[in-house]
DNA sequence: GTCGTGATGACAGTCTACTGCCAATTGGGG
DNA sequence: CCCCAATTGGCAGTAGACTGTCATCACGAC
């Protein structure tokens, strides 16, 4: 289908160069989702991260912990988050029968008519999103995306030199540099 | 413990429900480049996001404004970044003959030792990543991610439904969408 | 019953991207 | 020549995600 000789350098072909426009294009999705979910939110009051609490939370309560588990987040974005869902009235924290302290996230009546709102919205931006692209195309990109992520946190990330060493010098990111 | 509400919809293939779970394999995968980004950079003392300035201004000189649109980010997100990298050393602003203004950043030699050490790492890495998948997998996958965020880009964000209506209920968050 | 480990919530601080606003520069039209 | 729109840089403020740290709670080992 495609000349491997000529005219590598427009749109380069090599593995490793698709792989870093990859990495750009994965970048500017995800703002471009963020973006689309802030517009939209914003109609109904949430943003685009509060809009993602809702959601796991409109099935069945959960603990902040469990939320960040399933967003792939870490508990303490999500318990920020969840506490200014909790002072705007959508969401509010309920008795855990299992565990004292770690309370359940349930919406209130004003945060599951919100949800029903965006939910609604989204269902048709899905459908939009999907249109003409064949269910086994989206099955396989998904399969891709996880596989990619798979690898991503599994290649190795330390250095091949003197990984302790380096590892030492480290401590203060950028403010080491001055 | 973990297996959650995710059994119901753990093998939907409805287009809906799919395009749902690609939306967050897409927040997952950046969240592993960046974890990745960070730890490899932080090795050479620059974060994932330094680095995506060191690697724009690596090939050839460029305004702050022209690596945002290179990025896909904002002009002041970028100069932020630049300016911590002037103050570390890697990059420097030098004159630029069409605009008095607008100075182009360039690799210091320092900056570009960095550079040069972190485009080794990431050639192996994104060869690490794609070992195994064809070149036409490869190209579908970066084709479909374009396709998506155009869609994205160009969906109906706007609610079908009396905007102003919508918007005068808010009052708090809402000054983002002025 | 007591202790240690892991999970959880809470608080503080950092990093990065965003929006909004203003000043300076550039290039084109009146 | 002067004015205007677009571009650019600079500064301020906001949102969201991260790490680090600590106290509390649950649970199993002893």
């Amino acid at each position: 289908m495609v000349r491997i000789a000529a005219r590598a350098s427009a749109a380069s072909r090599q593995p490793a160069d698709v792989f870093q426009r990859i990495v750009n294009e994965v970048f500017q999705l995800q703002a471009a989702i963020l973006r689309y979910g802030d517009t939209v939110g914003s109609n109904h009051g949430v943003s685009a991260s509060r809009w993602q609490v809702l959601a796991v939370l409109a099935r069945t309560p959960f603990s902040v912990a469990a939320i960040a588990r399933r967003l792939g987040l870490k508990r303490q974005s999500v318990q920020r988050t969840t506490d200014l869902l909790v002072d705007e009235g959508l969401v509010e924290m309920i008795a855990n029968p299992d565990h004292s302290r770690a309370k359940l996230g349930r919406l209130t009546p004003a945060g599951a008519r919100v949800h029903a709102a965006l939910a609604e919205r989204q269902q048709q931006f899905c459908l939009d999103c999907a249109r003409g692209i064949s269910l086994g195309d989206l099955l396989r990109f998904e399969r891709m995306l996880g596989v990619l992520r798979d690898r991503i946190d599994h290649a190795d990330a330390q250095p091949r030199i003197e990984r302790h060493v380096a590892r030492a010098t480290r401590g203060s990111k950028g403010g080491s540099k001055k």
